[in-house]
RNA sequence: GUGGUUGUAGCUCAAUCGGUUAGAGCGCCGGACUGUGGCUCCGGAGGUUGCGGGUUCGAUCCCCGUCAGCCACCCCA
């Protein structure tokens, strides 16, 4: 074996590159529809960005070393931090509310599973200085119309979604103080799983009584704002803001897409209001999305004062779930327009006219050194060519050329003055 | 970081109970085919059986270690 990727990297051959790139373009595209801009960031970082958040524990899950100058440095985890860190110095001059999006490559040390790798590409769109549950909406439409850009309906991808508000208000009613809210965070993010019934003993631990345990495990079956009402008439008031939110989503006709889950609970640290997940239907995969709002971090992490909401999505579960469902496209022939020689005196005449269509802005190619005209139509057949142009003596003296279809095998001769416009008719495109 | 599991050609896989020269399909290269691709036929290249050690007359096969992939835990930005 020789030297490869590192554990958890990717490299990119040209077919994986095309799917990329197929994904990006989505990605892109609908944010942009969404009247986002994109922005960058450096990928490497002053590691104080990162623990000044989350602490200390966070580095043994980053790539950091001090550098050349005696910094401490980390390859970026997440964006957030650059973005407020990019906003802070600007906030003062930008109309508000800002709508931005980059897609950044990420890292963490971490060992690697199918779906989580040591980087990651993850589109992230962050709208700041909106409070109010129309952003939230905006947000959650634009994360639904990615996965619909790329062929995903609500039969394959669902929004899972709850409210910090919501939840604190029910675990207020359930008197739950704010450390057992911590663990009552996590006990609901193992709900159904196998890990829950140590959570659960722990929240036993804690105090937590076995009636308000087991109105908390209702939480889980709560899948509508009737549900919600019947068993937490108290917290219906917190609910607000988010019903909001699936009004809005509704009214722009993607409401089929939401799922009320009180089980979301997206890490501990710093969400405050809406938190969302998108996962495929079938939930065999990691989570594909995931974001909320984030009232007060900016103004920890750069000293912006502006309530923000945002989400990332990550390329690699995405991918593989439009793997699963056949919605990868092929990846594009390098080339429309293969030129063959049939002499080797037509070979200055082939350069010519190559070099002539290329400037032209066609994607064309022709053989190196001079082969049977079969070999050099098998090699023009290998690349998925649209058309063959033969450049031969007799049609040459005629001021010819042969032009073929290879999908149709239909051929004709052609003034070589009128070649670009009959290349225009059989289908090949500038760029 | 912890536990489990898998590793044979570029890819997908085979190889009797541990047995002598590790095979096949696909792909790749060449030829049949010197003014025309796909199809077909023929030929060829390609292997430290992940790596290292051990047991054995003999190891792809059994044992140990290690690396890598996968699964779960931890964690999840």
């Amino acid at each position: 074996m020789s030297i490869q990727a590192l554990p958890g990297f990717r490299d990119f051959y040209p077919e994986d590159l095309a799917v990329r790139s197929h994904v990006f373009g989505a990605m892109r595209r609908v944010a942009l529809r969404y009247g986002f801009e994109e922005y960058d960031g450096p990928p490497l970082e002053s590691l104080d960005l990162y623990t000044r958040k989350s602490g200390d524990e966070i580095v043994g899950q980053l790539y950091n070393f001090r550098d050349k100058g005696d910094r401490e440095v980390a390859l970026r985890p997440e964006m957030t931090p650059t973005l407020a860190r990019m906003v802070a110095p600007k906030v003062a001059a930008l109309k508000k509310p800002i709508r931005w999006f980059s897609i950044p490559q990420l890292f963490r040390y971490e060992r690697q599973q199918r779906g989580r790798l040591r980087e990651h590409f993850q589109l992230n769109c962050d709208l700041i200085g909106e409070a109010g549950p129309a952003a939230d909406a905006e947000i959650v439409a634009l994360a639904i119309d990615v996965m619909r850009e790329l062929g995903l309906g609500a039969t394959d991808v669902r929004v899972r979604i709850s409210d910090r508000r919501l939840l604190g208000g029910i675990l207020g009613e359930l008197g739950l103080d704010e450390a057992q809210r911590g663990l009552a965070f996590h006990a609901l993010d193992k709900t159904g799983r196998s890990e829950y019934q140590a959570r659960r003993k722990a929240l036993a631990d804690a105090g937590v009584g076995d009636s308000a345990l087991e109105r908390l495990e209702a939480l889980p079956g709560i899948r509508t704002w009737a549900d919600l009402e019947r068993e937490f008439p108290h917290a219906t008031r917190e609910g607000e803001p988010l019903r909001a939110v699936f009004d809005a989503v509704e009214a722009m006709g993607l409401g089929e897409f939401l799922d009320l889950d009180l089980t979301i609970v997206r890490g501990l640290a710093y969400y405050t209001g809406t938190v969302f997940e998108l996962f495929d239907a079938g939930r065999s995969l990691r989570a594909i999305c995931g974001g909320g709002r984030y009232d007060g971090l900016l103004e920890a992490l750069g000293g912006v004062a502006q309530p923000a909401l945002g989400f990332g999505m990550g390329d690699v579960v995405l991918t593989e779930l439009l793997r699963d469902r056949g919605l990868l496209p092929a990846a594009p022939p390098s080339a429309e327009v293969f030129v063959a020689a049939v002499t080797t005196e037509d070979r200055p005449h082939v350069m010519a006219l190559v070099h002539r269509l290329r400037d032209a802005g066609f994607r064309v190619e022709y053989p190196f050194g001079h082969q049977a005209l079969g070999k050099q139509f098998k090699l023009a057949d290998a690349r998925r060519v649209k058309v063959v142009v033969v450049v031969g003596p007799d049609d040459r003296a005629r001021g010819q050329v042969a032009v073929k279809d290879l999908a149709r095998g239909t051929q004709e001769a052609v003034d070589s003055e009128r070649l670009d416009q009959v290349l225009g008719q059989l289908g090949c495109v500038t760029i």
